[in-house]
RNA sequence: GGCCGCUUAGCUCAGCUGGUAGAGCAUUCGGUUUACAUCCGACAGGUCAUAGGUUCGAGUCCUAUAGCGGCCACCA
């Protein structure tokens, strides 16, 4: 044995010992324990975060060596946005972008590209000692997720829960998509306030160019000052001939703000958007998908939004009608969280899932602990985002994911709005009934890269084309419903009698309304069951200034690195020492130093072990048993031991991951160590001690090899046991 | 503005269901360098944010205040 731990010469030979001998295989006849990987990005690579997974992977040890049919299922997401978003990064080098393929063409282009890029991360994982059974690998366009997300849409689409509705999104006119709420970046920025004359009033707005889709002039109800126009039209003077609206009275309209009028535009803005459904409003889209005022906007038409803004401004001060500008105004606003640039709030026709009927459940669950959450605070988290969420779009205007399965009859729907190459691979927009004057209805399809189909559109839902003449929905499904069925397309069919509910998931907070919420609601609206009975929330990895690592922030540290200077162990343990769920946790290189010295401590202990067996003769050490004759201090070490495994197994069991880690630190360097190894060296006849010490040793290797697998399986075998440490039983006592 | 969390030794933080405080790192001193990329021992350092309250007893429960952080909403 080297005089120190080379994790270098023992990791990759051991994982590959563990793998060839099965050891991450369920175990048929036994109780059985299901952890689902969360399914990282099939196109990203390892970062401080996946790290975290560590967590799951204690678990799964520890459950195994309790005698359990450990199954930890991997497995990889498309992240429609996310990958589509990176690939045309990629296609920009080439000096092309998405506009210049069929959707199509597109799609396999990107999976491709998905494709090449993929398992890497797997690698990565296996470095780190991830003990999940990769045989079992699931990605989220696999057949079986398709199938089983095609007949859960058209479940929910029977029973009433699926239904169409233009929706508000916030739209990034450069990148040619709508954002999530997770993708949209708030910003402060000063801009101009405007206050214009709006008929009989003075309102205050920053986007004036929106005036010719405003269908309405907004009060608060209690505004004394405007209450005799609650109700009643008035006319307007516009830059594109006079206009009547109707003076409305909501309570989201804030009396402190401005005049305390504002103007309604429910095409172009959010809380308009709300407001015009609850008044009733007309929707006017004077703003169209790339950026430029429509026809509605009369001399306006065709300008991009900030230039329309400034010339309707310039132009309202020409005709006397701005009252003053306010040069000082700071606002958040919305931007791409990709791009960077201002996101247009726009209508498109979408596809949305009732939620009303569907949370009511999930409420109960969670209120009720057949989900529970570790730390508990995030129970609280989880009820309060799921009283406010709303009616839940799932489509999403990207190619990279799973399509509707949804097809529109040509000759039912004339008006649907079709954007395609066509033979001369040149884009060409319009309603199919004018464009079939012109084209073919096979090159449409050929060139097809995104159709719009208005709201009351006639379709039929269907995964392949139900005839000649008809064109399919080209939105894809958010992400979050297909990740949200996981627990549904993870496990095979006999399997949902024996491991459903499964019994863990690991998640960051940040994902847990996203995606935690929505696997409860499919697995109760599928299965009738919770998902997994324990959540528990990883804590962030941050840097040495308390941050949470972003790219964007450039202070990512790749924890493969850190594998390599001083050992997945001392990683791992660095992941896991003094960081409770929910927490932060700050990876410094002092900190996995420490760490590794811990590993090195634990080797040094296994090899002056078993220098000091040799010396005394291997064939005299009496084996241990409750029998031999021992010392005080002997039996007091025993049942110290005994009290670790109990303290130990409990923390592990209360999920209390850093607890287990901080005792197993504390025994093993400072009691064993430290005191008994000390006590044994001095003593005349070692050979009792020794006995004693080498039980001790060999059992707190058990404790700790969940948390520093590596380095506790090498260490057992250079002390000549025979069996694997991983497939060894946890201790009782 | 709403909700949640945090405030404990110089730094980073543990302290479960209440019984008058702990670790790691750093600092200082000593030892070892024939288990240990070192390691061991010791000293020092905290009125547990503030003010009330419940209790025989509170870092631990309750209320209020302050500072910090997070999430959400609003921002026309």
């Amino acid at each position: 044995m080297d005089k120190a731990y080379n994790h270098k010469d023992y990791e990759e030979k051991i994982y590959k010992q563990w793998e060839t001998s099965g050891a991450f295989k369920e175990v048929a006849g036994k109780k059985p324990y299901t952890v689902l990987m969360p399914p990282p990005n099939a196109n990203a690579s390892l970062h401080a975060g996946h790290a975290m997974y560590t967590v799951d992977d204690i678990l799964v040890r520890y459950k195994r060596m309790l005698g359990m049919s450990a199954l930890w299922i991997p497995g990889m997401d498309h992240a429609g946005f996310e990958t589509q978003y990176v690939y045309e990064k990629h296609l920009a080098k080439e000096g092309k972008s998405r506009m210049d393929f069929d959707r199509k063409t597109l799609y396999t282009n990107i999976f491709k590209f998905v494709q090449d890029n993929s398992g890497q991360i797997y690698k990565q994982f296996k470095r780190l000692g991830f003990c999940a059974d990769w045989d079992r690998s699931v990605f989220t366009l696999d057949p079986q997720v398709t199938k089983q997300v095609y007949e859960t849409f058209t479940k929910m689409h029977t029973e009433g829960f699926v239904y169409r509705d233009s929706y508000i999104v916030n739209y990034c006119t450069h990148c040619g998509t709508s954002l999530a709420e997770l993708e949209v970046k708030h910003v402060e920025r000063v801009d101009p306030l405007y206050y214009i004359k709006y008929g009989p009033f003075i309102l205050a707005t920053v986007r004036p160019e929106t005036k010719f889709g405003d269908t309405a002039i907004a009060v608060h109800p209690a505004d004394k000052r405007y209450k005799d126009w609650i109700g009643k039209e008035v006319e307007v003077e516009g830059l594109n001939g006079k206009f009547k609206l109707k003076v409305i009275a909501d309570n989201a309209v804030d009396p402190d703000f401005g005049t305390g009028v504002v103007k309604v535009t429910p095409g172009h803005d959010p809380n308009d958007f709300e407001m015009g459904k609850r008044h009733n409003l007309e929707i006017k889209q004077i703003i169209d998908f790339n950026g430029k005022l429509t026809p509605i906007a009369g001399p306006y038409a065709g300008m991009k939004v900030k230039a329309a803004r400034e010339k309707v401004a310039h132009d309202l001060q020409q005709i006397g009608l701005m009252e003053k500008i306010d040069t000082n105004y700071t606002h958040s606003i919305i931007t791409c969280y990709k791009c960077g640039r201002d996101l247009e709030p726009l209508t498109v026709p979408n596809w949305f899932i009732k939620v009303s009927d569907l949370k009511k459940k999930v409420i109960q669950v969670v209120e009720d602990e057949q989900v529970k959450f570790h730390p508990k605070r995030f129970k609280k988290h989880m009820l309060s985002w799921l009283e406010i969420m709303h009616d839940w779009p799932i489509s999403r205007q990207i190619v990279w994911g799973i399509r509707i399965p949804v097809w529109y009859n040509i000759d039912q729907n004339p008006n649907l709005v079709v954007i395609f190459l066509d033979k001369n691979k040149k884009i060409v927009t319009g309603e199919t009934k004018d464009l079939l004057e012109k084209h073919s209805l096979s090159e449409i399809k050929a060139g097809l890269q995104k159709l719009i189909a208005p709201k009351e559109s006639v379709y039929e839902i269907s995964s392949d084309s139900p005839g000649e003449k008809y064109l399919p929905e080209t939105d894809t499904f958010d992400t979050w419903f297909s990740s949200g069925q996981w627990p549904l397309v993870t496990l095979k069919d006999k399997e949902f009698e024996t491991r459903f509910p499964t019994d863990f998931i690991g998640t960051l907070s940040d994902i847990l309304k996203f995606w935690i919420s929505r696997m409860i609601m499919f697995s109760l609206y599928l299965k009738n069951e919770v998902p997994y009975k324990d959540v528990y929330l990883w804590a962030t990895v941050a840097d040495k200034e308390g941050k949470k690592m972003s790219k964007s922030k450039g202070n990512v540290i790749n924890p493969l690195e850190l594998v390599d200077k001083y050992g997945a162990d001392a990683l791992r343990f660095s992941l896991i020492y003094g960081t409770p769920a929910g927490s932060k946790v700050i990876l410094s290189d002092e900190k996995v130093k420490g760490m590794r010295n811990f590993s090195n401590k634990v080797w040094n202990m296994g090899r002056f072990l078993k220098m000091l067996i040799e010396e005394q003769g291997e064939t005299l050490i009496p084996e241990f048993s409750a029998s031999l004759e021992t010392s005080e201090t002997d039996k007091k070490m025993v049942s110290r031991l005994a009290e670790i495994i109990q303290i130990v197994t409990q923390t592990l069991e209360n999920f209390k991951l850093s607890l287990a880690a901080e005792t197993l630190y504390d025994f093993i360097w400072h009691e064993i160590a430290d005191v008994y190894i000390e006590e044994v060296k001095q003593r005349q006849d070692k050979k009792t001690g020794l006995a004693v010490l080498k039980h001790i040793y060999l059992q707190s290797l058990k404790l700790l090899h969940p948390f520093m697998p590596f380095v506790t399986e090498a260490v057992w075998s250079e002390l000549g046991q025979k069996d694997q440490l991983i497939a060894s039983h946890w201790p009782t006592k």
